[in-house]
DNA sequence: GCGGCGCATTGACGATTGTCAAATTTTATC
DNA sequence: GATAAAATTTGACAATCGTCAATGCGCCGC
């Protein structure tokens, strides 16, 4: 499926608009120089890898647009997609940082652009400019936060709970609310993947679906959802506080 | 149940024998002397707190001896053990870095010495070396991964697994080899704590003990394991390869 | 357009799990 | 050492979940 990614040259980080939302931005202005020459932008296809786990870094990855899965996969080839990466986020520099192989894959998930900038101008960043290293650590803790979340919740919700929790996550970046007060999106993974980032098997998915959709709870059409009341999603996550 | 911690005085960073295993085995000496006088050493007994979910860090704690259990409470009051810390790792330093309160508790699990570090010491020492804090993100990355692991594992095993899995890790730490070829450990938590690790009910957990023990792979008296042979419980771990 | 192929849905069924409850053991406190 | 509190174990039962299997759907390449 993967077609070749497409190497562009006529854009900048100097100019960039995601800059000042990423962690280039405690750079200075001969440093965004610097990050520039070493940068080169590639545009992707829905399901291209961007880095595949095992692999050595060679640079990391600034994301401008699209949608960005990180995955990891098991001895058994269960593929667990863990983490979704926006404009802004910085990719694959925990491999540049410690020189093991990634850890992860970062594939798009739609009609991507990353640049890519290489190691060696990463590491001359570093070495300039203490910040870049703490506003990653930073980055970095929040992830670990996040992964603890999710932590917690896959030991304490349901598997009904977990998948409510992650439709409100997705309704907040993809969905827009119609006239009617209802709020509808377009999903941006599979039912497979959403199963994985649940922790259950995909039939398991399906079913819960079935149930939230005749309870008029959720509404499901291909990726498209509709949730008339977002309200009812937000009870499911609340275990029941009898009154 | 918590006493008070206990403050001392006879020591110091500068001939801590942990020192070389930790993160601030970075820092020059004359940084190891700063380290020193930012630095109280505390005791404390099992089951007392060394900081709690929502307090501002005042500083890093970095442990010299013991176990110390870092919990993440939910909304309704599970707690989940997320994580098992050991002489060496320094605890606390996200809150320190980022002002914002503490995400997760540390919780001594036996008797603990544990320094703690001032905040002002800190930023000092991340000023003037900037290998400190890429040390932190090393670090904090090599967390992040063991998270995305427990999450894989999570999302793929049965909570057989998972125990039988986390008895092979406890067991690389607190088991010993008898001369029959056994293994054998204290475990360093409860029950309760060994099914919030796996994320399941501590009745479940019972009963997968149970079945162990009826199935001769383990054998459990109070908190002391008996594993005869330990390559069966690596067997839990492999999902059936139908050969 | 057609055939393939992967994804999604649904059914059936057994296994596992969570919940509630009670009994028992261990641990802590005085 | 006696009592209280907490942790652990076990049973019963319903709900959920995973597995296997069959079917339907949608997309892509030819």
């Amino acid at each position: 499926m993967p077609k070749t990614s497409h190497k562009g040259s006529d854009f900048d980080c100097v100019t960039c608009i995601m800059r000042k939302h990423s962690d280039w931005r405690v750079l200075a202005t001969d440093e965004v120089d610097l990050l520039a020459r070493g940068q080169t932008r590639y545009s992707y296809q829905s399901g291209e890898s961007i880095y595949s786990m095992g692999q050595v870094g060679n640079g990391v990855h600034c994301m401008c647009a699209g949608t960005v899965a990180i995955r990891r996969l098991d001895a058994e080839g269960n593929s667990v997609l863990l983490h979704l990466a926006y404009p802004g986020d910085t990719l694959g520099y925990e491999s540049v940082l410690t020189g093991e192989p990634h850890r992860c894959s970062a594939e798009a998930l739609g009609p991507a652009k990353v640049c890519h900038i290489d190691a060696r101008t990463v590491k001359q960043l570093l070495d300039a400019n203490p910040n870049l290293g703490l506003q990653f650590l930073r980055r970095t803790a929040a992830s670990l936060d996040a992964a603890q979340d999710k932590l917690v919740h896959h030991a304490t919700l349901s598997n009904r709970a977990k998948l409510a929790h992650l439709l409100l996550v997705l309704m907040d970046r993809y969905g827009r609310e119609t006239v009617d007060g209802a709020n509808t999106m377009h999903l941006p993974v599979s039912r497979r993947d959403l199963a994985s980032m649940i922790g259950a098997r995909h039939e398991t998915v399906s079913r819960i679906i079935s149930r939230l959709e005749n309870e008029g709870i959720a509404f499901f059409s291909g990726r498209s959802v509709r949730v008339p009341h977002i309200d009812a999603l937000l009870e499911e996550i609340r275990p029941q506080l009898v009154g």
